[in-house]
DNA sequence: GAGTAATCGAGACGGTACGTCAGGTCTTCCG
DNA sequence: CGGAAGACCTGACGTACCGTCTCGATTACTC
């Protein structure tokens, strides 16, 4: 059943897209300028010169517009709708370091950084919320991630029983502790140093 | 003059002690009744009998008054205020597996469970509080595993490189993401599972 | 463009009449009741029930509320809007102890008082308030005076270059002065003498 | 009995008149920067060097300080405590006239005028302050134009039945009246004008 | 002079109200 | 009907003062 006629929901085929995309962009502009605790549904209808109930119509709270707005970078990304494929060169370490680099510039970005750190915020306290983001913008990154090691396991450079899932969020769960939580400024040396010991391990050989 | 009477600071020696305690109490009932966007300033007074001005005086935030708790409740350990050793047995692995599964216990528990995630919530967008919190919470802990990790460097059972704030952070920073991110509730398997990958590696032997 | 649309105030077209008459109607039973110092505004709002901003965003200030209220008691008098006509026998001094006596009954009454004595007090401190007390309680009263008078003078009974609102000032003046400050409680006996001394004059004749 | 040895009063022996002093004259300096409404007990503390405690334990209110301190002013009088004799020339309205003018000059100098209105102000809501001022500022006032009254009485200027307190109150009462309430600045045009109506009366001749 | 009792400056405390901001619902009018 | 606008009730914010209280430190009488 397809059909989305359930009565006490808006009809989206009427949906005004002008509106749409004003309010998600003024979403990523204030989070930008005001923080997120400054983020309110009055300067978000304000900014983006929209009704309250506009919002209030197609968005439960102030944060799902927010994860809407960052899974539009995540498509407006200027190589297209299509995370790039994870590189695959000879050398596992460098690909994954190449990635992990790569997740540093995001988390430390312009871009994605105020919006995510929002997120994350929210998400503590919001299992629902927690649920969207993790689906929504975490889970494609993921993926990235245990593609690569799948491939190496299967050629042999992984153990047989490693757990991807588990090493993936081994290498992205610490740098996002260390990016909400540390003092320092996450850089490129993080990550790597973060590649090297998950692969190698820390046990004397 | 070494005085620390900085003006505009109110006189820590005439503070009341019983209120002190009654709103440090009521940050942590109320937040695990209402959850932190629940825990309004005004409610912590009511509930701590207390005036409003009285919290404003020596707390910046709600933020830091649960800091302060959560501190407290670290202070009031059963075990008396200095945290337990690490456990040293002469199996590195099984002695992790233990701690491991104790953060776990903490953070699914009832006690410190609501008010860190409620902490790590406000942290995210706060990096005065971020700091605090990695101060005076995290530290602590991080420190009796890079302690017993120590150890076992030193008896020659890790790699001499091995950076051990590091490997902590993996340990706990993976552990954290999961546990704020994450569909499924923390469990003492997950504890286990994380030990054995940091310890042994992912790269095929 | 005359459009008084000025940007910034509110649309009156918009206005909540049975909130605004609830609000007037709670000033007058809180003067009653507390007393004007008593009247705070979120009192106000309580009994009215009504959010404190729609106080706010139609009246400047409680005192400003209670004016309105009093002048909507004029308004909802048991004789109409329009006040009655001056009486005009053909004894003069009767007449205007005819009026003086009812003011002196409103001034103590039941109904104007208490709220007359709040606008009085808040008027002496702030001249905007007492401009529009004036002008919107004050004037109506005494241009009943003046008309009787200005009758009375062309039919020859007043002194050519007698200056009638300096008259009726006189008249209601020294009676509010007492009213404020007086030890005893105003009578009609206060208004008579009132009216015959100022009539006569108290020189030797 | 003569012994202020009640329990529950404080000991007038030991009072320190430096404090009371610096009390008073910080009320008057506070009226006349921030308006009665902004005079606080807090304020008032913090310009006389004096804990808010010393002001409570010798006033009930801060209104009852500012009648202490407007009495103050009167004592300190250049001409001395005692108020100057009422003019006795041979000319009643020209000796009226000098003393309204005086008033009129006290309601809207710099030095009682401010004070004053206060005291009005509050008094119009308080009894027992109302009570005070009448009979510790204004009566000493009244006084001296009923004496002068008198005179002139026995001198057979003015009509026997003349109402002296009724009289004095037409002139100051009506002339505070206008000072409160009236949208222009007081004269002595006004006074002058105020006399001659009283004296003369209005009726034709 | 030493003892003692009250005043004094200071300011923390439990409260009340302030005036503002925002939340989420509702109504009105326009396209 | 969707959408812009914004009034409405609610509730929390952070601040200002209230009047009470407790704390040493004078200060001034009593012994």
């Amino acid at each position: 059943m397809a059909d989305p006629t359930s009565r006490g929901f808006p009809d989206a085929t009427r949906r005004n897209e002008r509106a749409r995309r004003a309010i998600l962009a003024a979403a990523l502009s204030l989070v930008d300028e005001t923080g997120y605790p400054g983020l309110s549904i009055e300067a978000l209808a304000g900014r983006a010169g929209v009704g309250k109930q506009t919002i209030y119509r197609w968005w439960p709270s102030k944060a799902a517009v927010l994860l809407d707005a960052c899974q539009g970078l995540d498509e407006a990304h200027p190589d297209g709708p299509e995370p790039s494929p994870a590189p695959d060169t000879a050398d596992l370490a460098a690909d994954l370091k190449r990635m992990l680099r790569a997740t540093v510039d995001e988390l430390t970005g312009e871009r994605y950084g105020p919006p995510l750190r929002a997120l994350a915020a929210a998400a503590a306290c919001d299992p629902v919320l927690a649920a969207g983001l993790t689906d929504r913008l975490l889970a494609p990154r993921h993926a990235r991630f245990e593609r690569r090691l799948r491939t190496a396991r299967a050629a042999g450079e992984l153990a047989a029983d490693a757990d991807l899932p588990l090493v993936t969020e081994l290498l992205l769960g610490s740098l996002a502790y260390r990016w909400l939580m540390g003092r320092s400024v996450l850089g490129h040396a993080d990550a790597d140093a973060l590649v090297d010991h998950v692969l190698r391990g820390v046990s004397a050989p």
